[in-house]
DNA sequence: CTGAAAGCGCTTACAG
DNA sequence: CTGAAAGCGCTTACAG
C-alpha cells in the first residue's frame, strides 16, 4: 500500500529544514548557511529574503547536523556523582524521610559553568552517577560522543580510564585530582582547613575532633581530613574518623553518622568538623534531637559556605569557597582546550577563606 | 605548503569512528552498527570480532551523527528562568553580598527529570534564561534544536510563540499554563495554599496577612497569591500584596522586600505568606536583623518544604509540593510525546499538603 | 557574491 | 546474516 506521504515528507517533526528557507528566500542552502553563519559576503538583497524566509517559517539549524557538519556541538558534558541508595531514611522520627535534598555545592558549580558556558554558546548536558556505579566509564564515554569537552566532578574515573578518554575528548575535572591528560580545578583546601583547624585547636583549645567524610574517595574530603589530622597531631589533640565517621556530603549522611556513633555508645569528641555545610546540617539537626547543644557541648564546622550556612539555629563556622569561579574556570579551561589551546596550568587552585561565625563556640557578638 | 596529516586524517578529534571499527573487526559498518544497536540478526562471530573491535578502540557512535542519522537525539532540553540582575545586593550589612543561591525547587525538579530521562537514555541540556529576557523565544529556539522535546519551567514563553514553537518540537510547560499545544505538569496550589491559609487566619486567627510573590507573572505564585486573596477575604482579614511585595523566589529577594517596607515605614501585618521556602528564610533572615521576632510578632510561612525548612532557627510552617515526582512526570509526558503517543491530560496536578511547624506561631511541642 | 557538490559519522531499508 | 548505498541536515571549500 502507498503511504501518504504530504508535505515533502515530513510526518514526525515539523521543524523546517535548510531547504524550506532555501525555497522561500529563492536562494541555494549554501547561501542560506553564509547569511545565518557569517555576516559579511552576502549581499544585501539575498540577505533580506534569507532572513524573511527564516522568521516566517521561525527556522533554526538542526543541531545534530550542524554539529555533525562543523565538527561542534557547542555542549560540554557534566557529570556528577550521587550517593548509592537514593538516600535510604534513618530509623523512626526520621526528619529526612521522602525529602530529598540537592547538593547545592554541584548546583552552584554547575551555574557557574553555565554562565561561562553562555557567553561562547554552550549548553550544558549534564548527568549524575552513582558514586557506586560500576558502569561509570561506559556511561561516561556515551556522553563523551554527546560533547565537545567533559567536565567530571570529584573523582569520577580511575586514573586509567581517565587518562585514555581524555585521548578522544578535552577532560577537565572539578575537585578531582591532575593527571598528565586532564587539567584539574579546585580549591585550596589544605589552607581553608588549616585555619579552621588552628582556630579550633588553638583559639578555641579544643582537645579532641573527629572528622565527618564526604564520599571515602573524595580528593576533597581526603584533603580536608589529611590537613586536619595533621594540625591534630600537632597540637596533640585526640583525632576521630573513619569508617564509622564516613558521610556522603549530604545532611542526611551526616545525621546518620551522629545517630550510628551515639547508638553504639561512642563518646563524641568537642568539636566535629565536616566535610561541607549540608553534612555539618545534618550533624547539627541530629545533635539537637539527641538534646546535645551546639555549639556549647559540642562545636560543628562546616565548608563550602552555601547561602544556608547562616539562616541555622546556629549559624555556621565554615570555609568559603569560590564555588561558581569554580564551575567559571572549568569551563574556560575546557573551552580553550576544545579550541586546541593547550592550557598552561593542569592544577588550578582558587583560594579559600575561613568564615567564623557561631557553631565553633565563638560569641554572636565578637 | 604541504600539511602534515598522518593518522588517518584525525588531527582534533581523537574519537574513533565506526569505519575504524569496522576495519579492524574486518567487517563493514553496517555490521558494526548492527551488533551495537540490534542484538539478534548477526553472526556470533561476527559479534565477537566487532565487540573486541570496539572494546580494544574504546569505541562509541558519535552523538550528532547518531542522531542525524537516527532521527533521535535522546536530549531534552530543560530551560528555567533566573532573576535579572544576578542577585543585587542589599545594602550595608548585606549578608547575602558575593554569595549567590541556587533555586532548590529547580534543583529538584531537574533531579526528578534526570532520573526518569535515565531511564529512557536520556540526557538532560540545561539552560537558564534571565526572567527580563526579551530574546527568549530565539534561545528557546535554539535549545529546541539541540533536542527531542522541551521542558519548560514557570511561564517561559508567552501563549504565541508557545504554541508555534509546539509545531516543531514536543513542549511540557512545568508549573506553567496548559494550551492547546502543550501539557502542563504543576502542583495543586489552590489546595496547599487554602489549607495553609485557613491554618493562618482561622486556628491562629491573624487578623492582617501579606504575600511575598516569585516572579510577577509566574504562575505558581498568581495561583497562590489569589487562593490568599480570597481566603483573607472570605474572613474579612487586611491583605496586602502587589509592587511593594515582590519578590523573586530567593532568599535575597525576601530579604528585600522587608528591608524596603520597614525602611518605607510600612506596618508589618500579622503573617507574611511567602511565594516559596527561599524567600521565607530571607524574610525570616531580614526580620531578625531588624529585631523582629519570628513568629511572635510576626508569622512566616514559605510553599516547597525543601529540606533545609527543619534547619532554621525557627522550624518553617510550609505547603509540601513533590517536587521530584513533578519533574519524573513532565519527563514521562514529554517522552511519551516524542513517541508519538498523544498525552491524556493538558493539565496534570500533582497534590499538596500542609506541613504545620513553628514559624506559623505553633509551638514545638504539639 | 553565489550555487553545486562533497562530506561530517552514523542508521536503515534494500539486495543478495 | 551481511555489504553497498542512500540519506539524515547541515557547513565549507571549490568554481564561477
Amino acid at each position: 500500500m502507498v503511504q501518504a506521504r504530504e508535505d515533502s515528507g515530513r510526518l514526525g517533526t515539523g521543524a523546517p529544514t535548510i531547504y524550506d528557507v532555501a525555497r522561500v528566500a529563492g536562494v541555494s542552502i549554501a547561501s542560506v548557511s553564509r547569511v545565518l553563519n557569517e555576516a559579511r559576503n552576502t549581499r544585501p538583497d539575498t540577505r533580506d529574503k534569507v532572513l524573511q524566509a527564516v522568521a516566517e517559517l521561525g527556522f533554526a539549524p538542526d543541531g545534530a547536523a550542524r554539529a555533525l557538519s562543523a565538527r561542534l556541538k557547542e555542549v560540554v558534558g557534566v557529570i556528577e556523582r550521587r550517593p548509592s541508595p537514593p538516600l535510604t531514611g534513618l530509623e523512626d522520627d526520621d526528619v529526612f524521610a521522602d525529602e530529598a535534598e540537592s547538593l547545592q555545592f554541584h548546583d552552584m558549580i554547575n551555574r557557574g559553568i553555565e554562565m561561562s558556558a553562555q557567553m561562547r554558546g554552550f549548553d550544558l548536558l549534564i548527568r549524575s552517577v552513582d558514586i557506586a556505579d560500576h558502569q561509570a566509564d561506559y556511561r561516561t564515554l556515551a556522553l563523551a560522543r554527546k560533547s565537545d569537552g567533559l567536565i567530571l566532578h570529584d573523582r569520577l574515573l580511575d586514573d586509567d580510564p581517565l587518562v585514555r578518554l581524555a585521548g578522544q575528548i578535552p577532560i577537565v575535572t572539578l575537585a578531582g585530582v591532575a593527571t598528565p591528560a586532564t587539567v584539574n580545578v579546585r580549591s585550596d583546601n589544605a589552607s581553608g582547613m588549616g585555619e579552621l583547624a588552628r582556630h579550633l585547636l588553638r583559639d578555641h583549645g579544643y582537645r579532641s575532633i573527629g572528622y565527618v567524610s564526604g564520599y571515602a574517595d573524595s580528593p576533597d574530603s581526603r584533603a580536608r581530613h589529611d590537613t586536619l589530622a595533621a594540625e591534630a597531631a600537632a597540637t596533640g589533640a585526640s583525632f576521630a574518623s573513619g569508617p564509622d565517621w564516613q558521610g556522603n556530603y549530604y545532611a542526611a549522611g551526616g545525621a546518620q553518622v551522629i545517630d550510628r556513633l551515639l547508638a553504639a555508645g561512642t563518646a563524641l569528641p568537642r568539636a566535629i568538623v565536616c566535610a561541607n555545610d549540608q553534612t555539618a546540617l545534618g550533624v547539627m539537626g541530629a545533635l539537637r534531637r539527641h538534646g546535645i547543644d551546639v555549639p556549647t557541648r559540642v562545636a560543628v564546622t562546616g565548608f563550602d559556605d552555601i547561602a544556608m550556612a547562616r539562616h541555622l539555629r546556629c549559624q555556621l563556622t565554615t570555609v568559603r569557597q569560590q564555588i561558581r569561579e569554580l564551575g567559571a574556570t572549568a569551563f574556560e579551561v575546557v573551552y580553550s582546550m576544545i579550541s586546541h589551546v593547550v592550557p598552561p596550568e593542569r592544577d588550578i587552585v582558587l583560594p579559600t577563606r575561613l568564615v567564623i561565625r557561631e557553631s565553633c563556640g565563638c560569641g554572636t557578638e565578637v
